[in-house]
DNA sequence: GGAGTAACGCCAAACGTTTGCCAAGTGCAG
DNA sequence: CTGCACTTGGCAAACGTTTGGCGTTACTCC
């Protein structure tokens, strides 16, 4: 089923027929011919090529999303939002998944070139080292970030404001009335958890009260990093604190966990402050307080950056940064 | 960069570089100019063009993998099984979401005809009518279905035995003693959750206990779901039952919520099997007991059915049908 | 040294579109 | 009725690759 099938069927040259099917060139076809022409190819169920389309045009129609991790469940509505801001060009994007392994994410980004893909979005892509990037950059192929930032790599990115939520927390625990604090971190390497360690330190610094703190090696942000550090907090000799802030809401489910244990109460013992506002923490007894992020949003804006630089060929405003609002439930 | 720009370069004709990078057809040429032409393009930076190669050859070395719902924490490990299955052959496959939306799936298979797809997998979506997958049997596209079968189909198919989940749960209860069980159903026009509905209650019946039905209207498997008929089972005159099993760990949670407002402690006043064991529910108190479905294999079956289909062509040998495992915890 | 035989590399025609260019057709005004 | 401007549709050359066929070369064996 060709252009050509359509042609003879409608009794116009082929090429008369990929102008009339293309929104962007029929008005240099008569509207009569065109209606005709649409007909016959919906009756014939024709749909155009898209391969030799891209082999032509040198554009593949094509706009990919690559993804670290599918089973963080912060990624999926990115990725409604990416479907959203992308949704006025008709463009679908297709999802890859590197697992956070390198060699995966070398053998996506070579066949992304393979296929003269138009527009690449990294959310949340651990990007080793930077060689990749530039080999996008020197194709000409537009590059956006989202959720996590390439600090120097110059591209527009959209992420998060970690360093308000962090203080968002602290606040609302400074408010709360509580005086000696203590954040349980997640791992350091990543810039996020850094950025949402500072401003919580930052706001209970300002505020004149205490934190403590307690370092782990190698955290991941897991519900057993949250033990681990419950336990390394139980078994200071010091009284412990009255407010936690984890860095994870998984690590507050093992705070939880080892409270419970250790016939604490929340929040009548201490209150608890998580942060990704996962599905599902308003079910967990107690509902945790925690830090939301606009998720969906962020989707969308980068979408929408993604676009920009599809069409206008301009660099995008600038990177965004999205503010966080604290969901206050019965844990604090 | 073409394949002219590297035989100019390695003092060959392109169509022997074309040749010599192809592992297919490479021993038609003589292995010194081969590796001669390897490093030229290895130096160059060349990467064959999969546009152009797809126009040529008919087919456009791609795999798509089309699934309903990305937030459902099922789906991810199926997607990384279907990875693994497609390694051998170096397929990446790509993923579209369809958000249980009709019309963005009819536009995700308009756009794959449309890109020429080699062949399709389809996890756990909901495929109103038919007509599609006649489409694609039209175009003699490869499909294979995975988690969710269309039964009549005739479409090579991946899933898990249900039946012998609910069947788990019920013979792990009765083994315990239980005599009074009950289940909570999830969505009953899901084929799914009827099977396993069919296995609990068949294996209750054989063992001469009783089941004590409640219903609710239109069921989601949802937490509120197990919130609503926890009540429901609450609110009776008789004495409540001392098995609890739910078509989902998400309505186990629920259930969870309102026996502790209740005052009712698992397992000590009733034991609660969950479905699914999503990941966490090992970090609630108490841990659950819950049947495991074995999904990163079923991903990677389905992916080596495809392959099957792709290269040789003839049908996969049939469905399959896995089994599920119970992991037993604190919860009974 | 010559003939026969492999093996190797080149040619050129596709694949299905897009698109600049031009010829033919149409309508209008002078 | 002629000339002009404008619209419409056809032609054909690309886009980068694959691949059957064939000429050339090199090697082997007598």
């Amino acid at each position: 089923m060709t252009l050509e099938d359509v042609a003879r069927e409608a009794g116009v040259h082929y090429s008369t027929v990929s102008r009339a099917l293309d929104p962007a060139r029929a008005r240099r076809v008569n509207p009569s011919t065109r209606s005709r022409v649409e007909q016959v190819a919906r009756r014939l169920g024709y749909q155009r090529d898209l391969v030799a389309s891209g082999l032509k045009k040198g554009r593949s129609q094509t706009v990919a999303v690559i993804v670290g991790d599918l089973t963080n469940q912060n990624v999926a509505p990115v990725l409604r939002g990416i479907s959203i801001g992308l949704e006025p060009k008709g463009l679908l994007p297709f999802i890859y998944e590197t697992q956070d392994d390198s060699s995966r994410l070398e053998r996506i980004f070579n066949q992304l070139l393979s296929r003269r893909i138009d527009a690449v979005l990294l959310v949340a892509a651990r990007l080793g080292d930077r060689s990749i990037i530039r080999r996008f950059a020197a194709q000409r192929v537009p590059v956006v970030l989202a959720v996590q930032n390439l600090p120097g790599s110059g591209l527009p990115c959209c992420t998060y404001d970690e360093q308000m939520g962090g203080r968002l927390a602290a606040e609302h625990l400074l408010g709360l009335g509580h005086r000696r604090l203590v954040q349980l971190r997640g791992p350091d390497d990543i810039n996020s958890c850094r950025e949402r360690g500072l401003g919580f330190s930052k706001a209970v610094a300002t505020a004149g009260a205490t934190e403590i703190v307690v370092e782990a090696t190698a955290p991941t942000g897991s519900v057993d990093d949250g033990r681990r550090l419950m336990r390394l907090l139980l078994a200071r000799k010091r009284a412990i604190p009255t407010a936690i802030f984890t860095h994870h809401d998984l690590m507050a489910f093992g705070v939880l966990h080892v409270a419970a244990e250790a016939g604490l109460r929340v929040p009548d013992d201490f209150s608890l402050v998580g942060y990704h506002d996962l599905p599902h923490v308003d079910n967990v007894v107690p509902a945790l307080t925690s830090v939301r992020m606009p998720r969906q949003e962020l989707g969308r804006i980068a979408g929408e950056m993604l676009l920009q630089q599809l069409i206008a060929a301009e660099r995008p405003p600038l990177s965004r940064r999205l503010q966080p609002t604290l969901i206050v439930r019965e844990s604090t």
